[in-house]
RNA sequence: GCCGCAGUGGUGGAAUGGUAGACACGAAGGACUUAAAAUCCUUUGAACAGAAAUGUUCGUGCGGGUUCAAGUCCCGCCUGCGGUACCA
């Protein structure tokens, strides 16, 4: 009997999906263990070969820890809501939601027949009304949410609101846009909007006035990601940057949190340094200057206030609101083309043309500290949106004022001993302060602690920690996301009742933005609550779906809540996390701060979603090329194309194998080449190669169905372990597949002999059991430390040693089954069936390895000559250091080298090396 | 510029500081076969010596260092990939 993976594979696959196999419910009596893949976003383009790698080693995790007795939590859904579904419903007028459905159903028949275990009756999707309904709940308890700093939490707006009518803003310490200062009586006579207003500055999730990148065009916000030298990438329509209003997120408010709880997470270190430079969490000094000649100061922050006598000039951000008080009027005329010279430029154009340009305000601010003088410029290198928009300019110690100095010819003044700052500036931060006055003699460090103390006794300013982490733009101006649980009534927006949700995304004609430059919501037709007031028109982000799905499916039908308290404590948090770096500072950085800001609320137990995290490596494509002779339609082999002057051109590796060309099906592939002819090497065509990116336009990209129809889905698990480290990038070759599916045909030959099974129920000899041990220990470290690429080359190894000694017997096999399953779960059930078991192989024990059958009789000591090995000896393990000293000096051929030398050092490493040193 | 990761045969890749190249692909040779496929066996880092067993030398991007011993640790480079960038 044929190793026939295609029934194989149907009859398992139909089986586990009858008996509901991988369906998992809340067990007390088992430890949890929830393993977690991110969900894919279903493209119409379908999955290719790379797709599953991560969603492979995911399910070989589960079925491991299913093995070991856990109760394993391994869910799938989709990401559902997003733009390219909607740019096609724009191009080709279907809905959105027909197309999304119709490639979540060619996604899941492609998942399927790889046969993973997951427990679909948890499938999530995020465009599921019965789904968003809490992704809305979440952004109401935000917008009814308040930060407060002294405790660390987020709060409900109404305690907010008490202290307000309590004390005004006295004892209030929170998150907000903007300081604010008012009395328990200035509160109590605001108007109703007026003190909507306010708390808008306080709230979590926000509407305010946010600089956006808008294409007039496609009438939207977009992305910096989707713009390119100031047009968008689709359709390439202008952008420009405009004011625009906009629903927020307060994620600054926790940044500190964020950064803290990477310290616990079991994450690669590259990736919480991704996201530790993303939070930016930078300690420094906020400085008031004064205006000369005018009742005005303006705050800045400095992380180096031991520089405050290099200080030569200001700068504000064009953006500033100082810019317009500070400039005199014989500077107003030059101030307003420059802004005005500003305001044409693009974020893109800005970045790429990094020219020093700025004007002059005519005024002159105070150096606190020296009382000098200085001129205050408006540049645009100095950002809006970053500290306050103002700096204190140290030309000799920071390159960006120092090219700036220079082109407007500003003084420069060395602060730090023996610096050279004739050619560049000296940003280091090390040396001994002099021209500084109380500071001078003092280390650099020095300076900076005594600076502040400096600062804070002569109330200057103070201490303040700044982060580069902004608020989160919630606001889209698209269909295909989720509306915003919102509605307006005289302009104020007041959240619905939750009672009221889900809100549902209405039809409308078309996707486009309307006439009048709404959102594409601006043509539903009655998009209003009940009384008539209209609501939101713009949607959600990507994001705002994929922030909590993690905690839904511990609890996918609740309709009561987004999770059931008895749920989340027993499943906790995501023990495995799998997916790509791409979402170091998108994804898992909103889903943290979601994740927090329910703690705080007390929805959940956990505070951090993810407790370890692995990023799979990219799968590149393996591209081929054909070399056309120039002007001709004669393709030359590789090995003899440097004779010619050739075109490479891609070819579609499907109609290549191990680098020849099928020449029969290369003229079919293209009516161009229905006539080619071929210079031949050794009657072959043999084709170059390259690693590139697996997209459709190389011809490179494979299609796992197909590798599944050749090949079956085992072989196809395997073969991707096998590939490489799971964390490598790495070029997909179909060519090696041969070598494990080999591998699985010779695994199948152990149990049968033609038709007949050939296992035999004889006890393992010691051999057999140290092959079969060193196995499952090795197994059981490589699946714990995600190395699938050598376990699954453990497995070829054992096969062999069994193979070489005619094992056939039923304990052996039975165990290398149960090893085999996670991997390659149908041929495992298979053959576990075979050898006369009921069941499931799912619920089997993992094999666990014994010591006493690993010992080596023997242990192989390589000797070494001065750090050079000459000579192997076997000698008994257990032997002791001296003992084996005197037996390998004492043997016959290393006496013959060492004859007439002095010894002058052995070392003896035991079980491994006797180094001799004469 | 800054941060992170990597560089080992023809290819993908193995190596707790201890015989570098596991395992697999490919290639070459052989067996079986009318033939092919499939399967099995042998060889396969390079160079040199030898009829042969075998031996010698060189070899993990480059240059130094630590060590009896370095692909592995340290210092200085080079190259490639990824992230990020007027963040004061």
């Amino acid at each position: 009997m044929d190793y026939n993976f295609r029934e194989i594979e149907r009859k398992w696959q139909d089986y586990w999906k009858n008996h509901s196999t991988y369906k998992v419910d809340i067990d007390q009596s088992k430890p949890k263990c929830y393993v977690l893949d991110m969900f894919p976003y279903p493209s119409g383009a379908g999955l290719h070969v790379g797709h599953p790698l991560g969603y492979i080693a995911s399910d070989i995790y589960s079925r491991y820890k299913r093995l070991c007795g856990f109760n394993v939590l391994h869910p799938m859904g989709y990401d559902s809501y997003g733009l390219p579904a909607e740019q096609y419903a724009i191009q080709t007028g279907q809905h959105p939601a027909v197309t999304t459905t119709k490639n979540i159903n060619r996604y899941r028949e492609q998942l399927d027949k790889i046969g993973f275990c997951y427990d679909w009756s948890r499938e999530v999707r995020t465009c599921d009304p019965k789904y968003y309904k809490w992704t809305q709940w979440a952004f109401i308890q935000m917008f009814n949410s308040y930060y407060d700093n002294d405790c660390d939490k987020a709060k409900p707006i109404s305690e907010l609101v008490s202290k307000f009518e309590g004390n005004g803003t006295a004892s209030v310490h929170a998150a907000c846009s903007e300081e604010l200062s008012f009395s328990a009586s200035d509160w109590a006579g605001m108007s109703q909007e007026k003190k909507q207003s306010v708390l808008m500055n306080y709230r979590i999730a926000y509407l305010a006035d946010t600089k956006v990148n808008f294409c007039p065009k496609l009438g939207c916000v977009l992305a910096n990601d989707e713009i390119s030298e100031g047009l968008s990438i689709r359709g390439g329509y202008p952008v420009e940057q405009r004011v625009m209003r906009q629903w927020s997120l307060r994620v600054s408010a926790y940044a500190q949190r964020l950064l803290d709880g990477l310290d616990r997470l079991d994450w690669t270190d590259s990736l919480k340094e991704t996201q530790r430079n993303w939070i930016g969490r930078s300690e420094g000094t906020e400085m008031k200057f004064k205006i000369k000649d005018q009742d005005l100061d303006f705050e800045i922050f400095t992380t180096r206030a031991d520089t405050i006598f290099g200080v030569t000039f200001m700068v504000l951000a064009p953006e500033s609101a100082y810019v317009d008080m500070v400039t005199t009027p014989e500077q107003r005329q030059a101030v307003d083309e420059y802004l005005a010279a500003v305001k044409r430029r693009t974020e893109r154009e800005r970045l790429a043309d990094r020219r020093v340009t700025g004007v002059f305000s005519g005024a002159y601010a105070i150096n606190p500290v020296t009382g000098k003088e200085i001129p205050v410029w408006i540049s645009d290198y100095v950002l809006s949106g970053y500290g306050t928009g103002a700096i204190m300019a140290v030309p000799a110690h920071d390159s960006r004022d120092y090219a700036f100095a220079k082109h407007f010819n500003l003084p420069i003044i060395p602060v730090i001993e023996g610096c050279d700052v004739s050619e560049q500036s000296f940003d280091a931060k090390d040396g001994v302060m002099t021209n500084s006055g109380f500071l001078n003699g003092m280390t650099v460090k020095e300076a900076i602690a005594a600076t502040k103390v400096y600062v804070k006794e002569h109330h200057l300013g103070r201490v303040k920690v700044n982060y580069r982490l902004r608020d989160a733009i919630f606001s889209r101006q698209r269909y295909w996301g989720e509306p915003f649980p919102v509605y307006y009534k005289d302009g104020i927006p007041y959240v619905l009742d939750e009672s009221k949700l889900p809100l549902e995304l209405p039809e409308v004609e078309n996707f486009l933005p309307t006439a009048t430059g709404e959102p594409p919501l601006g043509h539903a037709k009655n998009w209003c609550t009940s009384e008539g007031y209209p609501y939101e028109l713009n949607t959600m982000p990507g994001f705002a779906g994929s922030s909590a799905y993690f905690l839904r499916y511990m609890d996918p039908h609740n309709d009561k809540a987004l999770v059931s308290r008895e749920a989340n404590d027993y499943w906790k948090n995501v023990d495995l996390y799998l997916g790509g770096t791409e979402h170091a500072t998108g994804h898992l950085i909103y889903s943290r701060f979601w994740n927090k800001f329910l703690y705080d609320l007390g929805v959940i137990c956990e505070d951090e979603p993810f407790k370890k995290l692995i990023n799979q490596g990219m799968i590149q494509g393996r591209s081929n090329f054909v070399y056309r002779i120039k002007d001709t339609n004669t393709f030359v082999s590789l090995n003899l194309k440097g004779k010619y002057e050739v075109t490479p051109i891609h070819v579609d590796v499907n109609i290549v194998s191990n680098d020849v060309l099928d020449i029969e099906a290369f003229k079919n592939w293209m009516p161009d080449f229905k006539n080619a002819e071929f210079i031949l090497e050794d009657g072959k065509y043999i084709c170059g190669w390259a690693v590139e990116k697996m997209s459709k336009s190389m011809f490179n990209v494979v299609n796992p169905d197909v590798v599944v129809e050749k090949y079956g889905a085992d072989t196809l698990r395997l073969y991707e372990m096998f590939l490489g480290p799971l964390e490598a990038s790495k070029p997909w070759d179909t060519n090696g597949i041969d070598g494990v599916h080999r591998f699985l045909k010779k695994f199948w030959g152990m149990f049968y002999e033609k038709d007949e099974l050939k296992v035999c129920d004889s006890p393992l000899t010691p051999e057999e059991l140290k092959s079969l041990h060193k196995l499952i220990k090795k197994v059981t470290s490589d699946v714990e430390n995600f190395s699938f690429n050598t376990s699954v080359a453990a497995f070829m190894i054992c096969l062999n040693e069994l193979s070489a000694l005619k094992c056939c017997k039923k304990s052996a096999l039975e165990t290398l089954c149960i090893l085999l399953a996670p991997f390659a779960p149908h041929i495992s059930e298979e053959l576990y069936h075979a050898l006369g078991h009921e069941g499931t192989i799912c619920d089997a024990q993992w094999p666990k390895y014994d010591e006493k059958y690993l010992k080596e009789s023997n242990c192989k000591y390589a000797i070494s000559f001065n750090g050079k090995v000459k000579q192997t000896m076997e000698l008994p393990v257990d032997m002791d250091k001296e003992t084996v000293e005197k037996t390998v000096i004492s043997s016959e051929s290393v006496a013959k080298i060492l004859a007439g030398k002095t010894i002058r050092k052995v070392i003896v490493v035991p079980g491994k090396i006797v180094n001799i040193v004469f």
